[in-house]
DNA sequence: CATGAATGAGGTTTCATTCAT
DNA sequence: GATGAATGAAACCTCATTCAT
């Protein structure tokens, strides 16, 4: 498909698409503001003004990434609406959950590591508001506060197992195996604590 | 009160740690790249270059904040190091590294939002050094991969725990109470299931 | 309509006119400095290479506007230059003069609030000229300073006023004529004053 | 006075005044859109970023040399609110306001001329109200339109008068005072017609 | 203990302009 | 008659840092 290249540099057309990869990349290594425009350009072999016929200002192109990352996230979430409130719904939600960050795990990382510069861009507010709605799927509003902090858990070691278990031995898919089984052991006790204190 | 210098140690006036005070605020709130030595010096009401009479780099005031957090959590491994590798060692390290976050709260939020700025900080790695101590001393090395997750989470949770759940009902005791069950619980969930893997 | 075309002169397309029309705007309003091309494309609902259609540079679309202005103005000093040096011939032409004013306010206001970046177009200065040969024929050269301070001042409040007193009551048509018959009168004391001194 | 140079450079304690006056100068001369800052940096022998100590924004110094003309317009304000509405305080005005003109040419010549840029200063509309304050004083409300543009026109002709003739051939003194008269005729006539139309 | 003045490097952004299609 | 993509230059501005006083 992109295989027509080799005439001359086969840029066209993708342009706006490999400063989006060249951006996240950088970001994720060095952070959000200690990545400059001149870089993503210098990575790019263009022109930092070439940044600007694609992407309005800097926060833009972190905009655009987090758009790509939004949409999985909101078909979780539509899903996930139309579904009982059953415990197996609860574990599926983990399951696509947990795939669908294997497809985004630099993004991931890079919210984690970045939020302070995350916080104040409207995107990231929206971001955060996907989290908690996820998370009320998961929770049950009167369950006791140790049940609501495993839910809580259980969503939040997802984002961070991946990166901080990154030097540990087995190889990424297992990992993945081990982190979804924790989540969802949390979530199950979670849900039979209920009854217990209800 | 600010007579009793010339001792020597005694807080030698106490503008530096007034320059940690706001420092860290600032932080936390705007992240450590977007925090400006300007804006400190002028939240203090100083000039800029009083800070560089007492810190020889915006640097040099991280790596301050970072020392004053890294003692108590020295001295929590130094006492671990020489308890019995019990199960009950391990939640008292728990207990204790839950007090030791209660009272470093901003700064332990700083690390966890900006860990890009502080990835590349010799105190950076000092400080995560310090956390797979801990770590090393809450897992063992050959359990299965899903219990060595839930002493990850286990700690992690702790650290993230204190702010995302900012805006829930309870008040901070109690969260923190209910946080530190549940890395109780995960801890000790990963040290039965030792017996069933090992 | 605009299929007058090929005889040429008939406004080919209409593209260039409202290039025009929407820059002269936008040049008043913001300045020629602050304005930019980018902006103008915009309000045309084009992008910028079309504007480079039709004109080579941004510096062109000012020429193009000062020409359409500098018409009217050559035809009065054309037909000024063969009347006989009169009192009355004077007065004519500042009626005819304030009549074009009041045809191109828009431009005129233009150019008196961007005289610096007027200054320095060979077309800006061919307009100061036309206006020194204007000056020329109101004025008596060996007149007293006064007098032809007098004859300056008319012509130069001709400008003026139509936007100055932009918010005053009445109705633009009766300023114009107040304005005028202001100026007619420095001209005819400047007029008179030539007996006592010369 | 300044005479202790010599030494070297002789800066200190001036730089603020010295910028203000190679930017007035260089204002006047380009306009203040076309003139950067790296100019007048350049001019001073001193970088951008000694200006940014100085003045907070190029906007700044602007304002800053907005103020020192504003002082001398406001005491003239003052004064002239405490005397009789007479014909002859008006013609003290003039001749104060004359004089104070003569010693801020340049910033005159520059308000002028770059009216655009100055337009969207807040100091911009403070400097066109004070010179409303100077129209009121010197019209009288009820008078005919003519003779409104009249008092107008002898305020605006100071202005322009300057530097309009500025290639004339007489000194620059005896130039200002055949404007002042010509201001103050057009006065004497605008109360003069008063009676007349009522 | 602290300030006032300045610097050098580098940041984001905007602009007029070009050219192949 | 117009667009999409890109460029080179330069703009304004901010930052961490230094140093004489």
């Amino acid at each position: 498909m992109t295989s027509s290249e080799g005439t001359r540099g086969g840029r066209r057309g993708n342009t706006r698409q490999r400063i989006q990869d060249v951006a996240l990349e950088l970001f994720v290594q060095q952070g959000y503001e200690k990545t400059s425009l001149r870089e993503i350009a210098e990575h790019l072999d263009v022109t930092k003004a070439a940044l600007y016929y694609h992407f309005k200002t800097k926060e833009d192109i972190l905009i655009g990434l987090f758009e790509d990352l939004a949409r999985p996230v909101d078909e979780l979430i539509e899903w996930a609406k139309e579904q009982p409130r059953t415990l197996e719904t609860k574990h599926e939600i983990l399951r696509r959950y947990s795939a669908a960050l294997a497809g985004a795990e630099g993004l991931f990382r890079f919210i984690q590591e970045n939020q302070a510069a995350v916080r104040e861009l409207r995107t990231g507010e929206d971001f955060k508001e996907r989290m908690l709605r996820l998370l009320e799927m998961l929770r049950e509003p009167d369950a006791a506060l140790a049940d609501q902090v495993r839910c809580f858990s259980a969503l939040f070691s997802m984002h961070a197992g991946m990166f901080v278990l990154r030097d540990a031995e087995s190889d990424p898919e297992e990992k993945r195996k081990a982190i979804l089984e924790v989540a969802t052991d949390l979530v199950t006790q979670a849900n039979a604590g209920q009854g217990e204190k209800g």
